[in-house]
Parts: structure tokens; C-alpha cells; sequence
DNA sequence: GTCGCTGCAAAACGTTTGCATTTAG
DNA sequence: CTAAATGCAAACGTTTTGCAGCGAC
């Protein structure tokens, strides 16, 4: 699996922007951005779960530290934000290559990703018809998923 | 202009729901709904906004009030909740028939409202492939509006 | 030795709730 | 009269920041 291959490959495009912008390499960002990385893609952890998860590989590292580290990922376009309706903030690890949405299970919280490169069109088509130039969206379909409907018969 | 028939439908609709449900018609809650009813199709208020607007026709009303009274019209289908990344809720009026997505504004925080029936209907069919059963979306496109591009080049 | 980074604790933020009082029905 | 609604103030949960000490370079 190419899985390695490719958090090796983050890490590194990390590093250079660390150096590209002057800022150190410290073991709690290594260790915070590795967590991050190696999450499930379709996890979208919280601060509170990185935290915890970079807690079981040092026990030092504080909440701030995770706080400032994914806003540092952020920035340099590593990770996206997203704000699901469930009031805290979530991460995942922005993919280079082609965007996704989210379809959003309202009862048992499950998240399924998605790619629409028609709708991607559409939308794009819509915005120049208002004038606006594009910089990034979100589309989030909720609903309830097929297991759950299935426990609702029961 | 159908506007105020607009508004005396709304109205008519809440008093509705109240008598329905056992609940009061006091004064705080036909102000804040007007106030809410009245606002621009466009405007998106949040909380602070309506509440400041509200304690113009009424000084004495409180920020918890607009709050519970924003959650009611929520309950029974007068307003829907938006968040966007702005880190408050806002709510506008439930359009009764079509149901209608965002462009925002990244500079100006301006937002456009579009409708894309082909979109809804792509999306229905993703959330079928995956066993959805949808309830809801949300479509933000962010990016930057004619007037700010405009601006970009002084 | 710098200057950035860290952890802690505390502030800030919007949202939500407990409670004593008021008020619609 | 009674239960619902109100305003205030305080509690919440999360995000954000101030700061003294620590550590990468």
C-alpha cells in the first residue's frame, strides 16, 4: 500500500513549508502533524481527538499546541477546516488533487465523502453568472444512512 | 409590492403554530418576528443583529428571548439556521417553496442566493448511490464578488 | 544567544440554561 | 389562577490568546 509512501510525502511537503517560512521543526508538531496525517481519510478528526491522540505519543503536548499546529496545516493548505453542524471544528487532510463533499448521517453521525465533478461545473457556472470568482465551497448533504434506516424498521 | 401580505402570511402562520402547540402570543415574540420576517430576503441575521433591531421597537427585550424565539420559528419551519464560517448562526426566512444555496463573499462577506434545480437532482442521485435518505443540504460557494475584484485592481 | 515554540491557565466567543418574576389565557 | 414566557445573569463548550519558560537553529 502506497498509504506510508504518502504520509512520508506530506511530511515532507510540511517541512519545507516550515523552512520556506522560517519556522522550527519541533517534536510536537511532528508529532501532531503525523497523527493528523495517518487518521483515516474520511475520520475528520476534532482538535479535542488529535490532541488525544497525540497525547498517547507524548503526554506533554497541550491543547494549544494542537490548536496552533492545525491552524499552521491550514494556512499552508495541508488541511482544511470544516464545520459540520455539531458545533466544533474538524480537520482532514486536503487532498492535492481532486475536492469531495460530505454526505452527513443526521442520527448516527457517519460521514461519506463524495466527488462531483458535474456538479463542480454547475456551481462554477453559477458563480460567473453572479461574477463571483471561486476560491473554494462546501456542499454538505444530510440525511439518514442506510444502515440507520435499516435499524429504524426494527 | 406583496410584501406586507408576505409578512401577514408569516405572521398568520406563527399565530398558527402557537395556537397549535398551546403557546402564548406575548409581545416579544410578534416583535422579534416581525423583525425577523421584515428583514431583507438576502440579509442572513444573526442573533446579535435581531436582537439589537428587536430592542428598537421594544427596549426591554432580552438576548435569551431572541434566541428562544429564533429556536421556535426553527421548530416550526418559519426560519432555517445557517452557519457559516463565521463562527455565529444566522437565520432567514424558510422560503415555502424552493429551496436555495449561497455564494459568499470572501472580502466583503456579501452573500448571493441561487437556485440549481440540476444540482438538487445530482445530489439526490449521489445520496441514492450511497443509500441515503436525504433531509437537508447546504451549498456555500466562497470566492470573490464582482465589486471586490473590482476593487482588487485600485 | 536569538527568536520562535510550548504548555498552562485564563480570556473570549457565541450559545444555552436556571431562576425568580411577569403575564397571557 | 396556572402554566408559559420573560429578562437577567450565570454556565457551557469550544476556540483563541497572554505569558513565562523552554528549545531549535
Amino acid at each position: 500500500m502506497g498509504e506510508r509512501r504518502e504520509i512520508a510525502a506530506l511530511e515532507g511537503r510540511l517541512v519545507a513549508e516550515l523552512v520556506a517560512r522560517g519556522l522550527r521543526q519541533t517534536g510536537p508538531r511532528r508529532v501532531i502533524a503525523r497523527v493528523f496525517f495517518e487518521a483515516a481519510p474520511d475520520e475528520h478528526l476534532g482538535l479535542d481527538e488529535i490532541h488525544s491522540r497525540a497525547r498517547k505519543r507524548d503526554r506533554h503536548i497541550g491543547y494549544a499546541t494542537v490548536y496552533r499546529t492545525m491552524k499552521l496545516l491550514t494556512e499552508v493548505g495541508l488541511a482544511h477546516e470544516r464545520r459540520f453542524g455539531d458545533g466544533f471544528s474538524r480537520y482532514e487532510v486536503a487532498a492535492g488533487a481532486a475536492h469531495h463533499d460530505h454526505l452527513i448521517c443526521s442520527r448516527c453521525a457517519g460521514i461519506v465523502e463524495f466527488e462531483e465533478p458535474e456538479i463542480e461545473a454547475i456551481q462554477e457556472r453559477v458563480a460567473r453568472r453572479h461574477g463571483f470568482a471561486v476560491t473554494s465551497h462546501r456542499h454538505e448533504i444530510y440525511g439518514i444512512c442506510a444502515s440507520c434506516q435499516k435499524a429504524e424498521h426494527g
